[in-house]
Order: C-alpha cells, then sequence, then structure tokens
DNA sequence: TTGTATGCGTTATCAT
DNA sequence: ATGATAACGCATACAA
C-alpha cells in the first residue's frame, strides 16, 4: 500500500481507503490508485488486514464428511452464499465424532473466524466452552433443538422417523425392516420409526446396523442380511437414499418385485431418487435452502442483526414414488 | 502471551518459544507457561503469526465441484495429510469454468497461503501471471502435461479415452454410443476414445452430449437419445460411472440385455461400480493414492525440499466387469 | 478529502 | 535459557 500510495501521489491511508470505501475517496485519486495498482501488480493482505481490523472475514465450517452428498450439497449452497458477502469458508470434515469436532475447532478458533457452521446439535462440553470463550456466532444444522448454542436451522429427526412409520402404515405395510448407518442422527431417525411402527402395528422391525457410512453395497448386504434374518415382506427402511437404492437393486437381483414382494423408502431424495427402477420413495430436506439460510443468518448474526428467532424448523417432505 | 507470560513469571517472547519450540525452553519454566496457558484459556492467534512469520499455513485448494464425489473423494485424502502437516485447507469450488477459476484464486492469493492445488492443467493467462507473481509451489492434479506451472500429478485423459475404446474393440463391439458431460477433460477423452474407435471398426461413435454435470438421469435420457439417433447395439461409453449407471437403469426399463443388446463401460470406479446389475466396467484412478501424493508433494516443495520428477504419472486402470 | 500516529498479536534478530 | 526490540501490512481514531 505504502508502494502504491507513492506512485499514486498519496498516504498509504488512502489506498487502503480506496479499497475498503471507495466513496470517502475523490474521484481523481481513486483513479490514480487504481492506476497505480494496476501497475504494482499489488494484492492486498488480508492477513495483515484481519490482525488490524479483528475481523477475519472467514467462517469455519465443520462437517461430518465432505464425500456424502448430503453434507456436500449443504454445504455448496452455504458457501456460494457466504463468499457473496466476502467471507472465505475453512471447511473440515469431524467424522461423526464429538473428540474429532473438538480437535479440528480447536485449531480453526486459532484462525479467528468471524463466525462457525456446526452439524448437529451435540456436542462435547470443551466444544460448548472454546465455543463461549470465542464468544462469536454459531449456526448449527440439520438438527433442531430449543435450546440451540446460538442460532440452530434444521429439522427433527424423531419426526422423520415417525412420519415415515406412520406413511409405511398408511401403505398398508405390515412388517419393516430397517437398514441403517450408525451416526447419531441416523440411529434417532431409526428409533422413532421403530417405536412409531410397532406401535401403530404391533411388530417391531428387523434391524441391520452398520458402524459407518450408507452405501449401495451395504444397501445389498443389508437386506440379504435382513432376509437371513426372516424379513419376508413388507416395508424397507433406510437411513439414506444410497442404502434403498442398493436394496432395489438386491431385490431385483433377487427376482423379488418392488413394492410388491418389499418395498423400499430412503432418505435425502439425491437427484438420482426418481430415476431409480422403481422410483425411490424418500424423505426430503430442501437442502439448497438450508445451505442458503444458515449462511444468511451466520452474516446476520455476525454484524449484529436480529433473527426473529433462535430455532427454525425447516421441516421435510415424505416423497411417495413407486417403490412403496 | 503477555497475560500468560506474566503469570508465568516470563516474558511474552517465552511464550512464543515454549509454543513453537519447546526444546528452547527449561522444562520448568515450560511447566508453568503450560499450566498458565490451561489457566487463562489462551488460544494462539495465528493470524498475528502467519504475519509475522510470513508463513499462513493456508493451502488454498481450486476443484471444479465439491458435491461431484470424484473431487470430494480426492479433496478428502489431501486435506487428510495436509492437516497432519500443520496445515488448513481454504477450498473453494471453480464450477470448471477458467474465469471462475482466475476470480476465485484473487481473492484467495489475498490470504497469503503456502501452496496452491490446482484441478487441471489448463488455466487463463490471468491465473498463470498471478501464480507467478505469487512466488508459491503450485500442485496440478487429475491430468497430465510435461510442462506443469511447477508440479503436476495425475494421468492423461487422452489415453484413457484410447485405452477405453482399444479395450472396447477387443470385447468385440462394432459400435459405440458416447455419453458424455460437457467439461474439457471428458470431452478429451471422449474425442480420443471416438478417433481410435472409428480407426479401430471403421464406425464413428454416436454421440450425445450434456453442458453441466453427470448424473443418473442423464445416463438413462443419453441412452434414450442414442437410440433415437439409431444406435442399436454395441458399447456405450461414458465419461462417468454416474451416466453409466443411469444407463444400466434405462437398459433394464427398455428390457435390453446387458451386455448382450448393449454393454457400459463409466469412468471413476466410483464405490458402487461393483455392485450395479450387471456390476459396471470403468476406469479406475487411485484418487486415495492422488489425494494424498498431491499433499506430500505439496509440502515437499514448501519446505524446498527437492522432488525427482515434475510431472507424475499415476495412470489409470480399465476394470472389466459384467457390463462389457 | 486526506494525512499522522498508533496498535493489532505474533515471530525474528540480536543481545545477555 | 531468556529478554528487549523491531518488524509484519494493514485499519482505526483523530486531526487537519
Amino acid at each position: 500500500m505504502e508502494t502504491v500510495g507513492r506512485i499514486a501521489g498519496v498516504s498509504q491511508v488512502t489506498v487502503s481507503r480506496a479499497l475498503n470505501d471507495p466513496k470517502k475517496v475523490s474521484a481523481a485519486t481513486l483513479k490514480r490508485i487504481q492506476d497505480a495498482i494496476e501497475l504494482t501488480g499489488y494484492v492486498p493482505n488480508m492477513v495483515a488486514g484481519a490482525l488490524a481490523s479483528r475481523r477475519s472475514q472467514l467462517i469455519a465450517a465443520l462437517v461430518p464428511s465432505i464425500t456424502n452428498v448430503i453434507y456436500s450439497d449443504l454445504m455448496q449452497n452455504f458457501i456460494d452464499v457466504i463468499r457473496g458477502s466476502g467471507y472465505h469458508v475453512l471447511m473440515a470434515e469431524t467424522g461423526f465424532s464429538q473428540d474429532e469436532e473438538q480437535a479440528v475447532l480447536s485449531t480453526m478458533l486459532s484462525r479467528r473466524p468471524d463466525g462457525i457452521l456446526l452439524t448437529g446439535i451435540h456436542h462435547s462440553p470443551g466444544c460448548k466452552r472454546m465455543l463461549l470463550g470465542a464468544g462469536i456466532p454459531v449456526v448449527e444444522v440439520w438438527d433442531m433443538t430449543e435450546n440451540p448454542l446460538d442460532v440452530c436451522i434444521g429439522f427433527s429427526h424423531i419426526k422423520a422417523g415417525e412420519e415415515v412409520a406412520k406413511y409405511a402404515v398408511s401403505c398398508g405395510y405390515e412388517h419393516a425392516l430397517i437398514i441403517s448407518a450408525g451416526d447419531e442422527r441416523a440411529l434417532r431417525r431409526k428409533n422413532s420409526f421403530a417405536a412409531q411402527f410397532d406401535q401403530l402395528t404391533g411388530n417391531a422391525p428387523t434391524e441391520v446396523l452398520y458402524e459407518t457410512g450408507a452405501t449401495i453395497e451395504r444397501g445389498r448386504n443389508g437386506l440379504t442380511t435382513g432376509i437371513e434374518l426372516g424379513f419376508k415382506n413388507g416395508i424397507v427402511m433406510c437411513s439414506s437414499d444410497l442404502l434403498a437404492h442398493g436394496v432395489l437393486i438386491e431385490a431385483q437381483s433377487r427376482g423379488l418385485r418392488v413394492p410388491e414382494d418389499i418395498a423400499a423408502i430412503g432418505f435425502g431424495n439425491q437427484n438420482f431418487a426418481p430415476f431409480t427402477l422403481p422410483a425411490l420413495s424418500t424423505v426430503e430436506v430442501n437442502r439448497t435452502h438450508l445451505g442458503k439460510q444458515a449462511a444468511e443468518a451466520l452474516v446476520a448474526r455476525i454484524n449484529n442483526q436480529p433473527l426473529s428467532k433462535n430455532s427454525i424448523d425447516i421441516g421435510f417432505e415424505i416423497i411417495a414414488r413407486a417403490s412403496t
């Protein structure tokens, strides 16, 4: 800035102004400064800027997995909006582990982010303490609580499980097989589905659980295991569309008719869901909307603008297609 | 640090040493400093550290799409290794556009990253100029050139297309349908496949192109369009496993036998490929290896360690499964 | 509209 | 082994 200023015949401060608040600089000097910037190839140093202004223009975003479309889709929309407000995103993976989340958060806070996006509402005590100490806005997404750390935007996994159970029963299914990934939120959906389905039909669902993530492979294996465990017909409730897709494939491989012999319902409404054979019934959560709204809420909080509510339930929708 | 030092009975400088180079501090004072840090809840400020040391411990990573598993998988492994070396990753999406890449790079350079990961080898002149000006290590991945900006790790898309064509012909297919996404690398594979297939069989492939990304939906529609264009039997060469999966589904929907009536081969060897019906033939690129190696190369370059070669071809492998 | 002085929280250099 | 001092490149308060 010093150099640019010298060439433009102004002080370093005026260059700073020209960059951050051009209205405060006369048109003539602004032009000279821009020419000087062009000439020198000056690149602003946000590190120094952040130190001086105490605003890093950085958002830390912690997601369980970046390869899972559910979350990367959410992040894509989040980043899109947040970039528009001049922020960069420091993204990290927590692998569904609170310890990992705490470890990652700890190093991220050294970057002095202006705001934080967390996935889920369950965090370690150490996490909460650090967040409190940092004193910056926090948005928790993809779950719902009345007592967020700061702001929460998402939906109730318990309700989702229940509604799927009610839907399944309304379709006339009297038996159910659950194939679920092992993360805490998937298990909460599973449990509320099982409880509700049992209550309505008197039949407790058969369960096949996988410790780690959902894949088509596990959907196929899950159906196989379920059948070995005695599941004959009814609905297969999957914690993810990928598992459900695997179920459809395995059913076809076994010559089972869908939905006559077995039905399947997934979760997530991934973009392939309408195009499987048969088309996959699922639960839709508007990830585009969620990502954008989370970004807007975070920016609002950073700017001390008031939010109407600290907990925003964006809900979900059961999409009935041919697989049920 | 000032506060921590006062409590520990040392100067601010000694606290800095205790954190960055503990060996230089006596065991006794180190202990007192650690206690003081614990007591105060001190969190280091990497913004200030970066300004003073001129090392941001930040890596900028530009990928075409974060929702595409091909790239997010690559990034996952990259980040994993790079984190182990004490770096944070600033990731951004470029959407397969050189203009977008330049715009993103321009704002990223303000963060003074210590290194940069780029996807692909084709960049705008402005991009190259900025990179040159920044004077930091650059690793280009997912493609191959003898003249990288700095370091290049990947494979040849032209070779990949050619090898797929040779493989297809070796299987006995005499006609081909190409379904491809519109990004530059996919088109390069498509073109070399088409040229090679034509040369070997005398039959130019039918082509269906989509401007944007690959989805199962487009795979289904692509086969439909291809059939309308006159494709009857032979092999369907897809620029992505997702497209190929869509082809399998559409074939099944039409009662076409795979691979007897039509065969299909994808690209990427995504984790579902072995579990489709029939299992999908595809081209595998070891993304885990690529991500890790890119991270290691970048760290080595940052530390001025020599690399044996500036262009590393990790190759690819045609995985023959039941769909061909 | 522009400039001067000061400080942001570290690391690096040099001295002790 | 430890400390004093000077950058690092910018933004802010205040003055002109």
